[in-house]
DNA sequence: AAAATATGTCAATATGGCTGACATAAATGT
DNA sequence: ACATTTATGTCAGCCATATTGACATATTTT
């Protein structure tokens, strides 16, 4: 899908072959080239899951969801909230959804009964590692064309470029989820 | 906005910190943490420009056309419909917005008169280098922290996680889009 | 008892995708 | 010359996912 070959023959001419004298770095140079190439890496990388949810009849919400409960077994509902950054009531109906289909299951807090602590079922388990493993695959494949220290360079880059003040709130998620999911 | 603040003291004990082993690398290792800060770089990548666009009442799909259509000055309709993936239905929409508000011309092909080649007005390209400006703010503040090479880096990070085969296009793509704004 | 919190729900609305069908103009092939 | 293909646009309707605002319920905190 998606040829991409652009042939603008246009009005304006390529006046000579004009590209910058290598090694430059004017003062507001726009970095262009991650710019796009961030966008084609996010929607490929995202392109794997999103073929298998469609069969279910799923899209990225449910992915998202899936996601992070699988990721973060007995995480409230708040919580999810504020990583998917979107309101109760959108959360709500692919919520409810996944509920209903047996992919995730809510229970009662035990210290604080007013919360629905969020779990997926073994089935939703299948599905999330199932989509994980595919997003993996891509991610190994170019470590594995890139040579060691890849992964550590882009871990490095990547969380280079979340919000200051959110970045250590994201490393932490990610720590403690790893342990959460190390024990299972 | 979004605070990350996981804390399930759940059922589940937390047991011990089990933590993998430094340095290991099991067969069917999963990448969660390159998964994850690939969702939430991206997330705020693209959170700069979109607080922007949401005050002009713009959205994210403006952004992508003004975006391709500033870089390619002169490309046809089916290679943005090629690039962006979706229908021209869809595209008509957005595009008409963008026309009809003087931030995209169309002109006649000069060859292939059935052509509408797409254009930035002087509005347009003021509009598509500030969305950019803000999101090279982030990737040079991501670059100046790690030091040189990360650049070269995350350049080839993005590169091999892009679809083999569209890979090539892509980066002729961006040459070719470097060469037209040199001249411009 | 009152207030705050966690969650859920109803209703209305917007955006940005989609499909299918059809129209027009221009280029291309026979 | 005529038929076909191509590039683009448009009408109409549908769907998914997001929004805001208002309100309900149960539970915890003060």
């Amino acid at each position: 899908m998606a040829d991409i070959n652009v042939n603008a023959k246009t009005a304006t001419p390529v006046s000579g072959l004009a590209g910058r004298p290598a090694g430059d770095s004017a003062p507001a140079e726009l970095t262009w080239d991650i710019i796009e190439l961030l966008f084609f890496a996010y929607r490929d990388f995202v392109g794997d899951p999103d073929e298998v949810l469609s069969k279910l009849a799923f899209g990225r919400a449910h992915h998202r969801v899936l996601h992070f409960v699988n990721r973060n077994p007995g995480m409230k509902v708040a919580d999810l909230l504020d990583i998917l950054n979107i309101t109760k009531q959108s959360l709500g109906r692919v919520l409810k959804q996944m509920v209903d289909q047996g992919y995730v299951v809510q229970k009662e807090g035990a210290q604080d009964r007013r919360q629905r602590l969020l779990y997926v079922t073994p089935k939703g388990e299948v599905l999330a590692l199932k989509l994980a493993g595919l997003q993996t695959a891509r991610i190994n494949r170019a470590f594995a064309e890139l040579g060691p220290g890849a992964h550590e360079a882009a871990r490095r880059f990547l969380t280079a470029m979340i919000d200051i003040d959110n970045r250590e709130g994201v490393l932490r998620l990610i720590a403690r989820a790893d342990r959460a999911k190390a024990r299972s």
